[in-house]
DNA sequence: GCTAATAGTCAGTTATACTGACTAGTATAG
DNA sequence: CTATACTAGTCAGTATAACTGACTATTAGC
């Protein structure tokens, strides 16, 4: 009757739990990114749309925030430079320093990564009902709170 | 008071809400393995342990299941064969095929890595309450059931 | 003003995925 | 029963996204 399943599987690791919903979702918001002509915005770059504050951000900010190194963090902005979402300007008061800051197109796609994840919470909704999502989400909201002190 | 945030942070979008403490799981677990002498185990195996079959696999089986290509689940059984964790025998109703077999050490392996991530539930369930993590796994079950099917 | 710390870059490496072309067996249609 | 199509897995090459270590330029602190 039931398919043979792995031993794991039988178990259901908190982990998939976790990872399935979020690769669905990943695929979902730069799937649809890509389709609206901004394939080159890939989901690593999420993190410095998510971290970057309206007045710019540091390279060495945005890396400590994402919890990459700052070389890492500057191949991502690299690579957002090139392709029009942000620019790079000199910092006016430290002479070290660069401000990463939001171009429109790139205050655009972080609008739209936005209301796609909201367009799959609203799927999502539909799959497991209205109340069980709002009551997922304040739960993950209350974990990433408890965690984000710690990580 | 509050911290600056972000325009995303303020929005708390659903995918670092899940990203967030699937990372953090992932670095205990992993890290713990590492400690206890498994370090060669990295996280992008866990899907061979998760979706082998107590009696072993096809590595084109797996790959489907874990939704990546046969190449790349052979690289990664081959780095567990060379670290001891699994068996590859030839398959002897079909000449093409391999199976793919977990040793005692990966068997070990896979049962140790589930504790593990019981361990992060239960620290968990003490962060945001026993309740409201059982709730939350939950929840989580009936979306990721939800979703296998179309994923 | 010297020294330490900080912001960012350059170069090289590793891990993990991918595609495309291939070999070796298996199943099937005529 | 053989020619052909399909399937399992490999080999070779590429891309992405992370890493470490060594470096330059600038700022801050004593």
């Amino acid at each position: 009757m039931s398919k043979e399943k792995s031993y794991p599987e039988q178990h259901r690791s908190i982990g998939a739990l976790l990872r399935i919903p979020f690769q669905y979702l990943a695929q979902e918001v730069y799937g649809q990114l890509a389709r609206s002509g901004h394939g080159e915005v890939r989901a690593s770059h999420s993190v410095v749309f998510r971290y970057i504050l309206p007045e710019g951000s540091r390279i060495t900010e945005l890396a400590e925030r994402a919890g990459i190194t700052k070389q890492s963090m500057a191949a991502l902005v690299a690579h957002l430079e090139i392709h029009g979402y942000v620019r790079v300007e000199a910092d006016p008061i430290d002479g070290r320093a660069k401000r990463v800051v939001l171009t429109k197109q790139g205050e655009l796609v972080q609008r739209e990564a936005l209301r796609l994840s909201r367009e799959v919470e609203k799927q999502w909704a539909r799959l497991i009902g209205e109340k069980e999502m709002i009551r997922l989400r304040q739960l993950l909201e209350k974990l990433y709170d408890k965690l984000e002190v710690r990580v």
